[in-house]
DNA sequence: GTTGGCACTCGGTACACTCGGCTGCTAACT
DNA sequence: AGTTAGCAGCCGAGTGTACCGAGTGCCAAC
């Protein structure tokens, strides 16, 4: 643990350097408010605060840069909450307040609000959809001869599709009949339960209910809106390093990774994963900072940023919070 | 119009730029094939490409490099079209074969393709649902006290979904009774046309279908999936400007954008748009590549790859070429 | 019309040097 | 004992100079 005094040279080594994007040197330490002492005693500390690995001089003779565990300490301990600027609340305000056509598209825009808050790239993980919500209607349609679609509507408004194949020769008749067999069976089930349908007298329509209910069954085809970037244009302007910035895209790219990273970090149970933290390499000089949202008081899905690890983490974690608590509204209220 | 000689220095020029990123000089061009001259002519030579517009110079004595007009000439004339390397042949063809579980998802892993394929980001654009398919079926499920889903299943396999709000206590059978009637009268008409639908004798079941209808006329809000980008990362590599990158991510970042230029290029019947051709600012150092791609004989969507306007044009020309084709069969076949 | 030769231009690199910011240490001070 | 001022030293960034090499334009000769 840090005394009082590194504590607070600490701190105004990180905000100092989130400022400006340079190592600091110990005049500026002195001169910061809640610093009073002369820059020679900062030193002293500073060389403390190196050595217990809090800080890092990039060469002999520059400032010092916070390190991984500096910037933890300072979200952990050393960062005060803080509210929202006026104008920032003011736009989530706005922005929940404007009507929304569908719910996709509000997620989407939402990774593009946060974006715009903190300056950094915004990122929503869409409610994990297995297992929550109850099935509210099934419906079966052909196309052509042997191709069908099976259309899903569950009770939160998610539409879920399937396209399956049918035996020849499937009237739009029997493809009623297995629809309403089906509905009639499934309404109210939850998604992900395998539901036990009892079987028609007809054997079509027997054979399609059970090609439905293995295409329901079946692997989520893992749908393509599970999440939303909003700035990742952004990025290119938090590192200078233009490597740096190919891969993180790269990662950004891979979905699954993405989903994988939030769900993984909101687990632990952290707010804010540092560099290593976050447990994939190319993002060693990222952080993230991530809330949990919530459908009718369930955890449905993850709001986050994600920027370079030496990013405004108070403004971010109030923005994150901030959205996720009037996106749990809104998601709720309908 | 240039005469042969001009053409070989210009073809020269443009193909070592675009291996090199270097401006070149009449040495290297003086060696290569086709041009059996001196470097002292194609020094001569290069200075009236200049005056033309054909070329520029970075500054004075350095080599020279293709303007937008130099490239526009190369795409026209000089370059031949070439087959896709045996590597990438086998690639497409692995990809098609594979099976893939939605168009959606194939369309996103498409883009993916064409920039593995060409090392530069891929463009798909989705069909334009609007005017093309035809109603197969029309669902109408409530939730909740006033909310309802609509579900419109189109010929091609796609679903829209649109979230409307319904009167109070419009029960099951109402909706169902609603459903049915649209159905009915809707089925095998143009998903843009605005369809007239007789009412009923009931006038609740009347409200819902005029509702209904007003929702599927209403403007498409804008699909999220319209359009999909594979190896936007790439960007980051393609130019050493991180501005540059950034500008180029940001539009990328804004689908209308993307999936408006894309169209128009097409309707100018362009297969390439280089860099102020694009009509997009930001895009100066760019260039697209595209093509459209069909369904069962009638266009569909577009494909293209955007990249540097250094970028490989025979091979780009080729991959999109390639993929356009493979993707309308596969699309057309089902 | 083409070519070799030549003078010239200019970006890039290497090097030396300065400047400024920062450190660590020591000695003096409270 | 803890704090501070002062100082010597370090080192990166920036600047000026010299030089090299790639490339050009022009001219005279072929």
């Amino acid at each position: 643990m840090l005394d009082d005094r590194k504590a607070a040279i600490l701190r105004a080594v990180v905000q100092e350097y989130i400022e400006t994007a340079q190592p600091v040197g110990s005049g500026h330490v002195a001169r910061a408010p809640g610093v009073d002492v002369s820059s020679a005693t900062v030193r002293n500390e500073m060389a403390g605060l190196e050595a217990e690995g809090y800080l890092r001089q990039p060469h002999t003779s520059a400032g010092r840069v916070p390190t991984e565990k500096g910037y933890r300490f300072f979200v952990d301990h050393l960062q005060r909450p803080v509210r929202l600027p006026g104008r920032s609340a003011e736009e989530v305000r706005g922005f929940f307040a404007r009507a929304h056509v569908e719910a996709e598209q509000m997620l989407a825009e939402t990774s593009r609000l946060l974006s715009d808050l903190t300056n950094l790239t915004g990122v929503v993980v869409a409610p994990s959809g297995p297992p929550e919500a109850a099935v509210r209607s099934v419906q079966l349609v052909t196309l052509g001869a042997s191709a069908a679609v099976l259309v899903v509507v569950l009770s939160d408004g998610s539409v879920e599709k399937r396209t399956i194949e049918v035996p020849d020769g499937v009237g739009d008749e029997r493809a009623s009949a297995a629809s309403a067999h089906l509905t009639l069976h499934l309404a109210g089930t939850r998604r992900g339960a395998r539901a036990v349908v009892p079987h028609t007298g007809d054997r079509a329509v027997d054979d399609l209910t059970a090609r439905a209910l293995d295409a329901i069954a079946g692997p989520p085809p893992d749908d393509p809106d599970l999440v939303y970037l909003g700035g990742t244009a952004r990025m290119a302007q938090a590192f200078d390093a233009i490597e740096t910035v190919r891969e993180v895209l790269a990662i950004l790219e891979q979905q699954i990774v993405v989903v994988t990273l939030l769900r993984d970090v909101i687990d632990r149970g952290l707010a804010v994963a540092i560099g290593s933290e976050t447990g994939v390499a190319p993002l060693a000089e990222c952080a993230l900072v991530v809330a949990p949202y919530e459908i009718e008081g369930e955890r449905a899905g993850t709001i986050g940023v994600l920027g370079p690890t030496r990013m405004n983490y108070p403004q971010a974690l109030a923005a994150v919070a901030v959205v996720s608590n009037r996106l749990s509204d809104r998601l709720t209220e309908r």
